[in-house]
DNA sequence: GGAGGCCTCGGAAGG
DNA sequence: CGAGGCCTCC
């Protein structure tokens, strides 16, 4: 490395680059070369002899460090592989892997997302026959989180006095036993939900000084970015790790603190300032993005938030365009005022699509934006939405994996004892469960010794259920050995599931059978090259020769929960988002739109000062996104849960001094051409523009299947429904046997295909004719015999 | 077991 | 309005 990386900075990021030895904390305006300092630091450490492996950095979010890392490794070459960098869920799922014994967990344990642990309190809640109206599981959730983020167990939960009033008061005394069942649930599942892996990483470093010992003697050096969004437990954990060293290094900017509604704590850069009193602050207040219009503006409107750090954000680009304010009619105006508008700079300015960038509070608002560019036929993308393994398809065949790794985890064995059917149904899940409360077990405990003559259930039952536990328990010797790919692939095939999909021909049964080859390629990929196409961070590899297993590839996806969006290839796109998904990002000209009452801000925010405070916060957020240019606009009316309701602008319009603004422009649509814009061929061939459209959708590409797609899901046409003669009799379901050719009162006439089961719990296969196989009970389905065999 | 009807409810969102 | 959960009915 032969360039001075010391003269691309500026004095304060000098400074801040340059203070290596004890805490430091760098307050980082929007657009002040932030992620630049974070870098240049860490080069500047291991320039001064630092090793690497020395080194944590922590982020809040995979994509943040993966960027990072590249970042790193562009300047330094392979020994970025030995930073230690990552999110903090995935650091420290990285240490109780290797101590969780010490605290009474495998170190296969499982991670439960959020769609797990919100299961498994629901079926709690119905365990206790509470009303679950009053127990919302995502209430209760909530409640448990942050009780964990604040550091405290169930017993301190319980043995709270005023923890325990609010909770009377409020209608709710059980939420403590909740709290409890729950933590002794996951517990002997072998699983942490997302909290645990905080939460018990401080338990691990207050119970063990040996274990804090080596991990304090290892992260000499700690660097935290986006410290504004830490919550409590997340601040403890680092004061212990640095404590040794206390090297500490956090960045970060209070304007920019937009999850308090999630437990992160602005309180900490506060309390950074108090415990650490030889602290050394550095502010970056040169904006290196914006123009002077938008930095004053945004500094204007964030002059409303009373609490805040003294901090003067400036910067020496060009003056710029005043900020554009339009107002629409309603919501499907200002969606084709918009894209008008996107058009016109694009052609004034020769921008491209992917300059331009659309934020809005809530993702329902990108539907008449979206309409409004596709008359336009300007291509877009919404970000956001449904990651790829949240899909219900991939989630089934990771809980194979999940229960082949770790045979306790109850959530993934729910999720898959009888899909794909293997007649072990609800109520014989029921016994198992009494069972093994019974014998305080699990229901894998009870399902291995299922041969036991106490417990009552159906012979042939009792044998399926062996079966499915011989298969899992095949599945984890084969994970043993054999590589991830292997074992996938065979897991997939064994199982029935990847053949049960294969059989659904519907569109959607076809896609989910795709996202099942993407997933395995995706392992395949992880087997022979050391990181899955959509892996997180890797951190460093132990051993590079060693074959990779199955829990190697489910500990790199395990708290991958942003995997990045397959493109089509074709990337000049115009961006739409929230405001909360483009922090951290910039484009050239941003509009922000939606700028009414009870939108933004929010409702719900209204009423109290601190969430006001964020709402504008998160203001601030969506104008420094911008660049060059910031249009702002809002609608006078707008559908809002099928109602039409009238809006008021924004209070925040009027917080941004009026000498940044142009007059504000009541916008109309022009005059409708005669032909309709999106059948207008001529209207392309002027403009020279393709129709892009989204055309060539990816497998998985999510615009697929959010809500807001708006191309028409092709379905196959309903029959019309059959007319039985008015005489309709059935016969007797006894008699009926496979190869009869039957008619049923809705769907006609068909043939018997075949029939599982025993009477009068069998269950036919009908072909019917012109409407496929159907699978009915006999004893509901009502056939008349029309031919026998 | 599964399709379809009815009811409810609605914020943003990382790991 | 539209998605998701629950219940009913076949």
């Amino acid at each position: 490395m032969n360039w001075n990386y010391i003269e691309q900075l500026n004095e304060p990021q000098q400074q801040a680059v340059q203070h290596i030895k004890g805490p430091a904390m760098i307050i980082a305006g929007a657009g002040s070369g932030k992620t630049r300092v974070l870098t240049y630091r860490i080069v500047h450490l291991m320039q001064h002899g630092v090793d690497p492996f020395n080194i944590l950095s922590l982020t809040f979010t995979n994509k943040a460090a993966r960027e990072m890392k590249n970042r790193i490794a562009e300047i330094v070459g392979d020994e970025a592989r030995n930073l230690w960098m990552g999110t903090f869920h995935s650091v420290f799922a990285r240490i109780l892997r290797v101590e969780s014994e010490k605290i009474g967990y495998p170190s296969s344990f499982t991670i439960y997302d959020t769609d797990d642990a919100k299961s498994l309190i629901k079926k709690i809640i119905a365990e206790q026959e509470l009303d679950d109206k009053v127990y919302k599981p995502s209430l209760v959730l909530g409640r448990i989180s942050s009780a964990k983020n604040n550091l405290f167990s169930w017993q301190d939960y319980a043995n709270h006095i005023e923890l325990q009033n609010e909770d009377k008061y409020s209608g709710k005394p059980k939420l403590g036993l909740l709290f409890e069942l729950y933590a002794k649930r996951c517990f002997k599942a072998g699983a942490m939900d997302f909290d645990d892996l905080l939460y018990n990483t401080y338990i691990l470093l207050k119970n063990f000084p040996d274990v804090l010992n080596k991990y304090q003697n290892k992260f000499k050096y700690v660097m935290v970015d986006e410290f504004q969004d830490t919550n409590f437990a997340q601040y403890v954990i680092l004061r212990k790790l640095s404590a040794q060293h206390e090297n500490i290094c956090v960045v970060g900017d209070d304007a920019q603190s937009i999850y308090a509604f999630r437990g992160a704590n602005i309180q900490n850069i506060l309390n950074f300032e108090k415990d650490y009193p030889d602290l050394k602050t550095f502010k970056l207040e040169q904006n290196y993005r914006s123009t002077k219009n938008i930095v004053s503006a945004a500094n204007s409107v964030i002059a409303n938030n009373r609490a805040q750090l003294k901090k003067e954000v400036w910067t020496d680009n060009t003056e710029g365009d005043k900020i554009k304010v339009l107002r629409a009619i309603s919501d499907n105006e200002e969606g084709n005022a918009v894209a008008r508008q996107i058009f016109e700079n694009k052609m004034n300015d020769r921008l491209l699509n992917k300059d331009f960038a659309i934020l809005y509070r809530t993702n329902a608002q990108s539907r008449s934006m979206e309409e409004a560019l596709r008359k336009l036929n300007i291509p877009y993308r919404v970000y956001g939405g449904v990651s790829f393994f949240q899909r219900k398809e991939i989630k089934d065949l990771l809980a194979y994996f999940r229960l082949t790794i770790n045979n306790y985890d109850e959530e993934a064995l729910e999720r898959i004892y009888n899909y794909p059917t293997r007649g072990i149904g609800k109520t014989t899940y029921e016994k198992l469960f009494i069972k093994a409360d019974e014998w305080g077990a699990t229901i894998w405990d009870v399902m291995e010794k299922i041969s036991e003559p106490e417990i009552d259930i159906a012979n042939n039952t009792k044998q399926k259920i062996a079966d499915f536990v011989t298969s899992i328990k095949s599945y984890s010797i084969l994970a043993k050995n054999q590589n991830a790919y292997e074992v996938a692939s065979h897991i997939a095939q064994s199982s029935g599931l990847l053949r049960e999909l294969f059989n659904d021909k519907t569109s959607e049964g076809i896609s989910h059978y795709e996202n099942i080859q993407e997933l395995l390629a995706g392992i395949k990929e992880f087997t022979e090259n050391g990181n899955a196409p959509l892996s997180a961070p890797s951190l460093e590899i132990e051993n590079a020769e060693a074959t990779r297993l199955l829990t190697d590839y489910m500990q790199d996806i395990a708290l991958l929960t942003d995997a990045e969006q397959k493109d089509d290839g074709y990337n000049d796109k115009v961006s739409l988002m929230t405001v909360h998904s483009a922090k951290g990002l910039e484009f050239k000209n941003v509009f922000v739109v939606g700028l009414e009452e009870n939108l933004f801000p929010s409702q719900l925010s209204v009423n109290s000062r601190e969430e006001l405070e964020e709402e504008r916060r998160l203001f601030y957020v969506a104008i420094t996104r911008a660049e060059n240019k910031l249009i702002i606009s809002y609608a006078m009316s707008r559908f809002r849960w099928g109602n039409l309701i009238s809006c008021e602008p924004s209070r925040f319009l009027e917080e941004i001094d009026p000498k940044y603004l142009s007059a504000p422009e009541t916008v109309m649509s022009e005059p409708k051409p005669k032909n309709n814009y999106s059948k207008n061929n001529g209207w392309k061939a002027t403009n020279g523009y393709e129709n892009f459209n989204e055309s060539s959708t990816p497998v998985f590409s999510k615009n697929s299947f959010t809500k807001n797609n708006l191309k028409p899901v092709s379905k196959t046409p309903k029959p019309a429904a059959f007319k039985a003669p008015t005489d309709f009799l059935p016969d007797n379901p006894r008699d009926i046997r496979e190869g009869m050719n039957v008619m049923h009162v809705k769907f006609g006439v068909g043939k018997v295909v075949k029939i599982e089961g025993n009477f009068p719990d069998n269950k036919a296969t009908v072909n019917f004719q012109g409407q496929g196989d159907k699978q009915l009970l006999l004893k509901y389905a009502r056939l008349k015999i029309v031919e026998s065999v």
